[in-house]
DNA sequence: CAGCATCACTGGTCTAGACCACTTTGGTCT
DNA sequence: AGACCAAAGTGGTCTAGACCAGTGATGCTG
């Protein structure tokens, strides 16, 4: 389905691609596979990898670099010892202070989520801001993994100063609504967060528990949220994939006696995760 | 610094990393570099590949998997050529409705942008969808690329109803704001604005006039966004380098009688760009 | 028949080495 | 001095091939 074109690492481009620039030759390929891609239906499967590399007289880890961008952009699913495959859409995610468990209620989609551990640290400098707790003071640090439609959605791990909500961990549980035991239990409402979004590398245990390839860009929700009397509640952290999710915000323009929004925070230094 | 270690691609981690789990010995590698970068300010270089490949008892490929995800962590800047370096930390961008340029004047920022392309395209089935117009009707398209500290920081493309604001194309130039245009030309307030946020892989123009790699993972943000009357105004897609910058949204409860927060869409398919 | 080993086939990790593209440096020629 | 050129050194792309790790079908064994 394609002439050899043997040929040096210059990547002489194919007679179908515009010349000019010199692209490089895995981003040639993926072209073509975006092609053969576009007219499967979700599901269905591409060839394994060492016959592409073949019908495109290339090697393998050409292939696989074409692949992967291709993964990344949430256009193919892809599973070790079973293949490659036409991949459904990215999902969009809401932006707004609610709870998990309301926003998925509300969507009517199938989901929960499953408590991963529950436990106890010392606040450093960082989390004791994020709090307005001592540095040192405990902090109650919740794991859980979010799963939407069965599949795994999200790691999100969040912490809580300790004294001020005792006896919390007790009450969590897999499918408990963390806002709703700080509303009833607690009389804690939250009323604004600050949540900011960006790119990350999956870790290890990150890319096992979401099913997806260690280094592949995730998408990492870091909120920090106060209560009705501007007191800091909770600061979280949350890890989606990449290439199935994506976010939603509802923008209005700011009032105009509004602070002057953040300058360019150089922020705290890199997190050790 | 590190024995031989030779051995099968089982990637047996060394004594001084826990056991159980077996990480990618590229994985292990990077947390030594981490160390490393961890005593270096920015600016400062790395050794270079080859050198560290020695050092670490591995290939030229392992030890640039794992600079490669430092790079994208935003902790490292490498250039072809010059060296690798240690970052400066991401810049924090907020996510409100408000034209760049006074966000910038707000900042105090040294920024501006320089129009790259201006130009009149037909309106596809989305375009006209989210445009308000008839398919094939005439689109301004507006290609622009932002500026901060004299980096460059994102391509901006934005599409307008031409037939709505006839001139527009040649009131515009480099570091003219085109908020600022509409409501003094054509009085039109943006009111309100959805923007959902993604990570996709540079493409080669994005990543040459970004100043980065292609296929390092970008932040891709989409504003749709409405005048006081509702009515679609623009519709304009930004690339970010995800190295670099991170977003913020300040978020608030969704007033009682809101609409129930768009369904987990099931998008238009994908963009080619 | 149920359970279990085996094997072929998938994607994931790693190696060693080649060449390309770009930057810097230092030497040479004008 | 200044302009130019060549070489060395950097990161970027590509190859060909090895082995690891998970999946699922096959066929064997109890």
């Amino acid at each position: 389905m394609r002439t050899a074109e043997a040929g040096p690492a210059a990547a002489t481009v194919g007679a179908d691609e515009q010349p000019g620039k010199q692209y490089p030759k895995y981003y040639v390929v993926k072209g073509h596979l975006a092609e053969m891609l576009a007219r499967l239906s979700p599901g269905e499967p591409l060839p394994p990898e060492r016959t592409l590399a073949e019908s495109f007289a290339t090697s393998r880890t050409t292939i696989r670099q074409a692949l992967r961008e291709l993964t990344i952009e949430g256009r193919l699913v892809r599973m070790q010892g079973r293949g490659t495959f036409a991949a459904l859409p990215k999902m969009a995610q809401p932006l707004q202070l609610t709870s998990y468990t309301e926003d998925m209620r509300r969507q009517g989609l199938p989901s929960r989520s499953r408590l991963l551990s529950v436990g106890y640290v010392r606040a450093d400098e960082e989390l004791a801001w994020r709090l307005g707790t001592k540095v040192r003071a405990r902090v109650l640090r919740v794991e859980r993994l979010r799963i939407a439609n069965d599949e795994p959605m999200a790691i999100e791990t969040t912490h809580l100063d300790a004294a001020r909500f005792p006896g919390l961990a007790r009450r969590l549980g897999d499918s408990v609504s963390l806002y709703a035991l700080l509303a009833t239990e607690y009389g804690v409402h939250l009323a604004e967060a600050e949540e900011t979004i960006e790119t990350v590398p999956a870790a290890p245990r990150e890319a096992e528990m979401l099913e997806t390839t260690v280094g592949y860009p995730m998408l990492l929700l870091t909120r920090h949220s106060r209560d009705t009397e501007g007191r800091p509640v909770e600061f979280a952290s949350s890890f989606y994939r990449g290439d199935r999710y994506k976010f939603v915000a509802q923008l209005r323009p700011p009032a105009p006696g509004t602070r002057p929004a953040a300058a360019p925070i150089p922020n705290p230094g890199h997190r050790d995760r």
